[in-house]
RNA sequence: GAUUCCGUAGCUCAGCUGGUAGAGCAAUACACUUUUAAUGUAUGGGCCCUGGGUUCGAAUCCCAGCGGGAUCACCA
């Protein structure tokens, strides 16, 4: 493979000889032991003096200010960063001075991974540091990390702040980007957060399939593979939820999954191919349970990851404190346009949009209407949490009818920040209605509606065996993590975000 | 998919109405045994995203690609 190497490559790649020439294995095997982490060390140390006598740590070498015959150096481990001290005369106590004259000095570059013995003390001008004793490199870094420094106030010169590179290199990202680290750590922490609250309820986690023959559950334009032994098209999951309600008629009370969902549409601030939705069903449960649930839930994540419900999402203050504003989407309408909609025909409504500047095109029914109507005028205006309630039933095919408003169903969408968190319903469980549903979405499938569903009829078959009033939920996981961790972009919480090729296809290597 | 902005050294960025490339950091060499955006002196480093075109001459102007951001459309 022909490889264009930089000035500082090349030189690298000489170090890596001449460390070998003296013996040293750039990439050794062996264990290296620590017994202390950076963060450790800085929360401890001034307290508990005593415990950081013989310290063994490792980390990455961030920077380097030699001074001569001694060095202070910053490194990183996985927890933080914290300066060391390597004096010649400590590394070296004899005559032979090769392990800091050339090694340290010469062979060490910024990036190198290495691991120290040593004790911490505080230098004069009151930083705590690692007196280095002996040190060890344990990896040769051949490619020059960028170099991004930070002054005493925390100010970053050259930051590397490109979302190309910080994206296609995350981890480049992750090793110079202190916060981007941080960021990805509190997604794992909600995740948690949200397992252990369902987990201490009773609910079980689950796992049901990704490739699918039928991508139902939701109305998108699905992944198409294909299974060679089988010879058949697979998608990929647009949705879990067919699939859960199955095992609620198996008889599991509360189940859960996280799931990746793939859908073939556009991409942006919000959007990626591939996106985790959080999906739970509980049996016997309606969609007032689920709202207190989703309160509940919520709080609990709040206080977990910021130990407040208080929280700042850009310039707009948040507050996760249950009981959440509830409104049905007449009222949400009503509310924010003056315009009461709830009596009215599809021709009424067609008027409404027109008047208030809203585009909308002949295929759109009573229901798509209703919802364009909310989305222009309405969704943006909650920021505080609230539960939208009541939609029409056209648009909600897998939803139960209202137990007493005709036309409408049990259904809530959980507003904040002016976007959809979460999507949940009383379940229908009828059959029959079900069927019928479903035959409706066929109609508008010819009437020109591509996002409408396909007919799942194994599903249907389960549903005649009888499933219980079930309550459920889909949560939006990498907008709840964009919501919490103050993040703008899904790009922020996706660790490895969908890119084109660096290269193209019939350029890539491939192998044999 | 549409509109718009961007692509120059390892990184962050300058580079004028066209004259063949610059800074800071990083690197290399030397000095310096408690510094902290360490400091001082010297040195090296570029397919200026790619391909066409205009021109005596293009990083710069024009066209077409490729990649990215933002806004819009669709969607969660």
């Amino acid at each position: 493979m022909f490889q264009e190497l930089s000035e500082q490559e090349e030189l690298r790649r000489e170090k890596l000889t001449e460390l070998k020439k003296l013996g040293i294995n750039p990439y050794p095997a062996e264990e290296f032991k620590i017994n202390v982490t950076a963060q450790d060390i800085k929360d401890n140390y001034e307290r508990d003096k005593l415990n950081y006598k013989d310290i063994t740590l490792a980390g990455r070498v961030m920077s380097v200010r030699d001074m001569g015959k001694a060095a202070f150096a910053v490194i990183q481990d996985s927890t933080e960063r914290i300066q060391i001290y390597v004096r010649r005369d400590d590394i070296c106590p004899g005559e032979d001075k090769t392990m800091y004259d050339i090694v340290w000095k010469k062979l060490i570059d910024l990036g190198d991974i290495i691991g120290i013995e040593g004790y911490v003390f505080t230098t004069k001008t009151g930083e705590t540091s690692i007196h280095v004793t002996t040190f060890k490199l344990l990896t040769k870094s051949l490619k020059p990390l960028p170099v991004v420094k930070t002054d005493a106030d925390g100010k970053a010169f050259d930051e590397v702040t490109d979302p190309e590179f910080r994206y296609r290199q995350r981890y480049v990202d992750l090793i110079i980007n202190p916060s981007v680290k941080k960021t990805f750590e509190q997604r794992t922490k909600i995740i948690s957060s949200i397992r252990n609250f369902l987990n201490d309820h009773g609910a079980l986690e689950v796992d049901t399939p990704v490739l699918q023959s039928i991508p139902g559950g939701a109305a998108a334009r699905p992944f198409l593979t294909h299974h060679n032994a089988l010879d058949m098209p697979l998608y990929l999951r647009i949705a879990n939820e067919l699939y859960l309600k199955r095992l609620i008629v198996g008889g599991f009370d509360w189940v859960y999954e996280f799931s990746r969902n793939f859908r073939n549409e556009g991409m942006d601030r919000t959007h990626n191919p591939e996106f985790t939705v959080l999906e739970f069903y509980a049996a016997y449960r309606d969609y007032f349970w689920m709202m207190n649930t989703t309160e509940k839930l919520l709080e609990k994540i709040a206080m977990d990851l910021h130990g407040t419900t208080e929280l700042t999402v850009g310039d707009k203050s948040i507050s996760f404190a249950p009981p959440f504003k509830r409104i049905t989407i007449m009222d949400a309408i009503k509310e924010n346009t003056g315009i009461d909609v709830s009596k009215m025909d599809e021709a009424g409504l067609r008027a409404v949009c027109k008047q208030l500047h809203i585009e909308i095109d002949e295929s759109m029914g009573k229901a798509k209407l209703i919802d364009t109507l909310f989305g222009e005028k309405c969704e943006g205006n909650y920021i505080q949490p609230t539960f939208i309630t009541d939609y029409p039933v056209e648009m909600s095919p897998l939803t139960k009818k209202h137990r007493t408003e005709e036309g409408l169903v049990e259904r809530f969408e959980l507003m904040i920040n002016g976007k959809e968190i979460a999507n949940a319903y009383s379940e229908l469980n009828d059959p029959i209605d079900q069927r019928e549903r479903f035959e409706e979405q066929v109609k508008l499938m010819e009437r020109g509606d591509d996002e409408a569903m396909f007919i799942d009829y194994d599903f249907l078959r389960a549903l005649e065996y009888g499933m219980p009033p079930t309550a459920g939920i889909g949560f939006g996981i990498d907008r709840l993590c964009m919501l919490l961790t103050n993040q703008p972009s899904i790009q922020d919480v996706l660790l490895f975000p969908q890119m084109r090729p660096e290269r193209k296809p019939e350029e890539v290597e491939t192998q044999p």
